[in-house]
DNA sequence: TTTTCTATTTAGAATTATTCTAAGTAGGCT
DNA sequence: AGCCTACTTAGAATAATTCTAAATAGAAAA
């Protein structure tokens, strides 16, 4: 389970027709898991698995890093040179819709892309420009619903810190 | 002292010309202690006290919201009716930088502007729109910074939660 | 299979918050 | 009084995102 998570990123080009095509990379590289966790999600909610939808969600499970849609849009096109950046909003807004990926934002900056479900904080060093995913333990969590004052109720905590990450530290 | 930060939004018109023209609401309400702070961040950074940067800065603080540029610029005629919506935003854009206020995102909404600098994070409630101040304790604070992977370090710690406030509830 | 029907994709226009530009203004300093 | 620079102003420019309307795709019906 865990391997074929990590294999996810690696391609197998063996089953390609000779190409007298010059060689582009292929997309569609899910595994059954998450092929099934896809399709399932969108099912539910009424709508349809397409080529686009799978591409991106692919893209994003692979390099797990924060893209912006800019920079999906670059990514998809090198295995779908005719997807357009339309498309490419309107599939991140259906994955998180239902609720396979979540928007990321730092004040203003184009939103960004996280294919991490799990609760967790992100950090955006302001050296490097690195995002990172800082895990937040239970007992955390409640904490800040706790401080909440009587008859509040909150679905959803946001949590950014900015500053200077481990590598960009004297 | 408590008195007179609460007496700052009450206005005094007594002293103003008998009215030939349209009486109009007066600006720079700004309380001694207020004023005084206000020139002194201007001055250490280089800059000079305006009427505009009066003005806009008296309105965040008379009414504790957390306005837009927008609602800050219809406010802000009101009583001076030839400010500009550039001079709004390089108004907040110096308060800001001097920190007499700072700026509160949601997603990708308008920034807000607010003049609470305590460390503070915000509550949106997705029913009213309301936003709320939410006090953090020091432990708190410290313990989501002790969260941080080796090497981190954290200049601000930006929170919001989204749900339901006291007044929206059932 | 062929047809039908609706969801999806697409290109480009539109929108919107914000920043930039260049000209005018104000007010402290010689 | 005149100069100098910071500030304000109106309007143009920018950039991320959404909207629009036409083309396409692919599931379901016939």
């Amino acid at each position: 389970m865990l391997l074929s998570l990590i294999n996810n990123s690696i391609q197998d080009h063996s089953k390609q027709k000779y190409a007298s095509q010059p060689l582009i990379r292929p997309y569609m590289q899910l595994s059954p898991q998450h092929k099934e966790l896809l399709d399932d999600a969108l099912e539910r909610s009424g709508q349809r698995t397409t080529k686009q939808r799978e591409h991106i969600f692919s893209l994003l499970l692979e390099k797990r890093d924060h893209p912006t849609a800019d920079e999906i849009y670059a990514r998809a096109r090198e295995g779908m040179p005719s997807i357009s950046l339309a498309t490419v909003y309107n599939c991140l807004e259906t994955l998180t819709d239902t609720s396979l990926i979540r928007q990321v934002n730092f004040e203003r900056e184009p939103t960004r892309y996280c294919p991490n479900l799990t609760q967790h904080a992100h950090f955006y060093c302001r050296e490097s420009g690195e995002i990172v995913d800082i895990e937040l333990s239970e007992k955390l969590i409640s904490e800040l619903m706790a401080t909440l004052p009587e008859g509040f109720s909150a679905q959803h905590i946001d949590i950014a810190y900015d500053g200077k990450c481990g590598e960009c530290h004297d």
